[in-house]
RNA sequence: GCGAGAGUGGCGGAACUGGCAGACGCGCAGGAUUUAGGAUCCUGUAUCGCAAGGUGUGGGGGUUCGAAUCCCCCCUCUCGCACCA
């Protein structure tokens, strides 16, 4: 008998499989499709990361258990190579990312993903900074564009002043520039945008109807932030005009004591009294100069009178208008009414500025002195006809009373904001705009796609803000397409997230160079049946291939609006019970495992950690373990001595068809950690017979066969089968020889465990109380005793009452 | 602050609709075998106690014949979001 060496076996059938062609599912005719979707990796320089081997694994079990279900599985893999990851990196190492991303994509490809045994269908892959792919990523662009879903904006970008760049969000995190330590400023600037905002209601919709993660539901539920109330029309004083407010509680507008604008509110300069401009300038730019996180940080209210009032549209009374920098621009109307006895904000900006405090909610319908705002529910006070009235329907009364007289209504406002994808970087695609000073901005015609990323030396931002491309002049300077004068490309680049908002629309059509996506073959492989990845992605990714996919349906590009019947959110992999980071130096490398344990053991203890929906927590030591339970898998397998056909032994057979239906259930339900112990179980059990059958080693090598293919199939050969074991199908238990014939009763008396017994599974409830009452045990803590209830659950447990 | 998830032996974790707490594995201890072992096999391993028997699932209450599981209050950790009117 050979040992096991895991080595030789795993290079064999990686070899076998790519030649064999087993994981190439015929795309056109495919009888049984089932895409098997994982979130395809950012191919960094430092390697394959082991939460990307977790995330592929786990997946991978998945796509080979339908696979072995006899379905035709399609498991592509990707490089999602674009953005400011790489880029920086490249700038680091003081290389160019058009020649450090192909490396790590070989690195990635052929020395790592390749060791893992996954069954990617390498014919259709994707790599997304390859022309053939982002060509189409511009083509994805011009059709929101051409939808009337792509505008041109002035906004705020993160601005570092020390390394003169733009920054991301991820980037700019707690206001502090990353790299530098500096503080982040915004600027302004021209940028293109998707109305995602238009979807929302949709997008939140039909969140209903898919079969997700509920973790990663509820965080889109959030995202989306819909929420009702109205819009109120105040009347100025001494201006012609009105100032509009968003509110979801117009139960509380009794209580508006005072309103306020955001600083950028358009509305400031026009009724800013003069002698009150200075300030209320000072302040203006104040805000300006600061960014989101900075004025989030300051806890401390700030704010300015403006010298003009407003009149509550319900009393006519006559209020003050303020600015402040807690009021945001972006949401609702960018201009609140001030309710400082229900809203804990007002409240404080209240205190602050000594501005009147009026409860008109209470929770018991007496009146209080305030210490805080009370932002519960309760009765109408101090509201005139109100008075009296539960808060919930006040909401509807007063909306409906404002909509009477025309100075309000009902409205709804969600919390999503339109997608901003213009990035004033170098490694991405161009945005397909060319800028004319006639036409305005005009789409690079189909045929001129792709617009290629220019080959330039200096990749660096330099400090004017503008995306290195900007620099390029004779990239930048082009014919208007429309009328043929002067124009001038757009120098931005598209966010990294559109690249990958459309990369599992590519994957089964990557031989077609003359359309994105082919649509009979699309027609007949999505929408994707089943999708695994990190729940870090819950909001921005998933969201966006949402909305993508749906934009994309009302063009009656594809037809279907969800792209991925379901999803499911793995857990993070942690080591030792930290986080793994460089910076600490507990990180796992994969390379390391690949060559000691091997893919199989190095997969099967992944998943062997936790929950799969949980994550793990990897600790080296543990690892062991799987190694042993393979190697034994293997002498049970590859033992000459094993007998011909399957045992006898009724209990054997029993432990064996629980085993194939729990494995079964497990998988089906990502419990793969449990499924790994059953088989560990079952394995127990199998050796400590005399006899050892083939027929039993034939199950157990398929179970194993998704965790750890390759012994599977090399033990699959010696076991003397024909072909593959990863083609094999799966094992199918038998209800009825799952069903014990002698099972064990627990015997209680005031639920506390006092004997056992065992009884024929078919015993009468007479028969196994009469047991239970004769158990030694039982007697003598019966002793003495009344009983006084019986409880009987039949299969499980009897439990005396005793007084 | 808001939201989601979690808290069970020395450790990772099991426990289906409330019904034997600690499956499986690591580690540890003892033994067998071996020239040797980071090999293999066997036995033990929540805790107090010689035992009978207690006690135990973050803490405190409750519901129930019976609670890791359900309800209320509190504490801790992880991950999101964060002045969203």
């Amino acid at each position: 008998m050979k040992n096991y060496d895991h080595k030789t076996i795993e290079e064999k059938w990686q070899k076998a499989w790519e030649e064999k062609r087993i994981f190439n599912p015929d795309i056109r005719n495919a009888e049984r499709p089932y895409y098997n979707l994982m979130m395809f990796p950012y191919p960094s320089a430092e390697g394959l990361h082991v939460g990307n081997v977790y995330a592929f694994t786990g997946s991978d079990i998945h796509g080979r258990y339908m696979r072995m279900r006899g379905y035709d599985v399609f498991e592509p893999m990707g490089f999602d190579a674009f953005g400011m990851h790489s880029e920086n990196f490249a700038i680091k190492m003081g290389m160019h990312p058009a020649e450090l991303v192909p490396k790590n994509i070989r690195r990635f490809r052929d020395e790592q993903l390749k060791r893992l045994g996954a069954m990617f269908d390498w014919d259709h892959c994707v790599d997304t900074t390859h022309p053939s792919y982002y060509k189409w990523t511009q083509w994805i662009f011009k059709q929101l564009h051409k939808a009337g879903l792509a505008y041109q904006k002035d906004s705020p970008v993160n601005w570092c002043p020390s390394c003169l760049t733009v920054l991301s969000d991820e980037q700019a995190g707690g206001g502090v520039c990353e790299r530098c330590d500096s503080k982040v400023t915004t600027r302004k600037m021209r940028q293109w945008f998707f109305s995602i905002t238009s979807y929302a209601e949709r997008l939140l919709k039909n969140l209903n109807r898919i079969d997700w993660s509920q973790t990663t539901k509820t965080a889109q539920s959030r995202w989306i932030g819909r929420s009702t109330g109205a819009h109120i029309r105040f009347p100025l004083v001494d201006y012609f005009g009105d100032l509009v407010v968003y509110t979801t509680r117009p139960d509380t507008l009794f209580g508006a004591t005072y309103m306020v604008l955001s600083p950028e509110h358009p509305l400031v300069p026009e009724i800013t009294k003069a002698d009150q401009r200075m300030q209320v300038d000072t302040y203006v730019e104040a805000a300006k100069s600061k960014t989101p996180f900075e004025r989030a940080e300051d806890k401390e209210k700030t704010g300015v009178f403006t010298g003009a009032y407003a009149v509550n549209p319900i009393n006519d009374q006559r209020i003050p208008v303020w600015i402040s920098d807690y009021v945001l621009m972006g949401y609702g109307a960018g201009a609140i009414m001030a309710v400082p006895g229900h809203d804990t904000r007002d409240f404080e900006f209240a205190k602050k500025f000594s501005l009147p405090i009026v409860e008109v909610i209470s929770p018991d319908g007496e009146k209080h002195e305030l210490e805080e705002a009370y932002t519960g529910p309760g009765v109408l006070i101090n509201s005139s006809q109100f008075n009296g009235m539960e808060s919930e329907k006040a909401i509807k009364k007063i909306t409906s009373y404002l909509e009477d007289k025309e100075m309000g209504e009902y409205a709804e406002t969600f919390r999503l904001r339109d997608w901003c994808i213009s990035r004033q970087r170098y490694w991405g695609p161009p945005i397909p705009i060319i800028h004319c000073p006639d036409c305005g901005a005009v789409p690079v015609p189909d045929e001129d796609l792709p617009v290629l990323l220019p080959e330039m030396t200096d990749i660096k931002p330099d400090g004017s803000g503008l995306s290195p491309l900007a620099r390029n002049e004779q990239w930048l300077n082009v014919q208007c397409p429309a009328c043929g004068g002067p124009a001038k490309r757009d120098a931005d680049v598209n966010d990294n997230f559109l690249d990958s908002a459309w990369y599992f629309l590519r994957y089964p059509s990557t031989e077609f160079d003359d359309r994105a996506i082919d649509k009979d073959i699309t027609k007949k492989w999505l929408p994707v049946d089943c999708y695994i990845g990190g729940n870090e992605h819950a909001v921005l990714h998933l969201m966006y291939v949402r909305f993508v996919t749906m934009a994309l349906k009302d063009m009656g590009v594809i037809d279907f609006e969800e792209p991925f019947k379901k999803f499911r959110a793995h857990g993070l992999l942690i080591k030792d019970g930290d986080k793994m980071s460089k910076s600490k130096g507990n990180i796992v490398n994969p390379d390391e495992f690949f060559e000691k344990f091997g893919a199989d053991t190095f997969r099967m203890y992944l998943m062997f950690l936790g929950p799969y929906e949980q994550g793990g927590d990897w600790r080296d030591e543990g690892i062991i373990g799987i190694r042993r339970f393979l190697e034994r898998v293997w002498r049970f397998a590859d033992d000459e001595n094993l007998e011909k056909g399957m045992t006898k032994d009724k209990d054997t057979l029993r432990a064996i068809h629980q085993t194939i239906r729990k494995v079964t259930e497990d998988i089906e339900s990502l419990s793969y950690n449990t499924a790994i112990a059953a088989l560990m179980e079952l394995l127990n059990e199998l050796m400590k017979q005399d006899a050892h059958y083939a027929d039993e080693a034939k199950i157990l090598v398929r179970l194993i066969c998704p965790f750890s293919p390759h012994i599977a199939e090399e033990l699959w050969r010696h076991l003397g089968q024909e072909g593959f074991c990863s083609a094999a199908r799966w094992p199918k238990f038998d209800e009825k020889l799952c069903v014990e014939d002698v099972i064990t009763v627990i015997a209680q008396i005031n639920g506390k465990l006092r004997g056992r017994v065992e009884v024929s599974a078919r015993a009468s409830k007479d028969e196994v109380l009469e047991k239970a009452r004769t158990d030694a045990n039982v007697v003598a803590h019966l002793e003495g005793k009344t009983v006084v209830k019986e409880i009987y659950v039949p299969g499980k447990l009897v439990n005396f009452v005793v007084k």
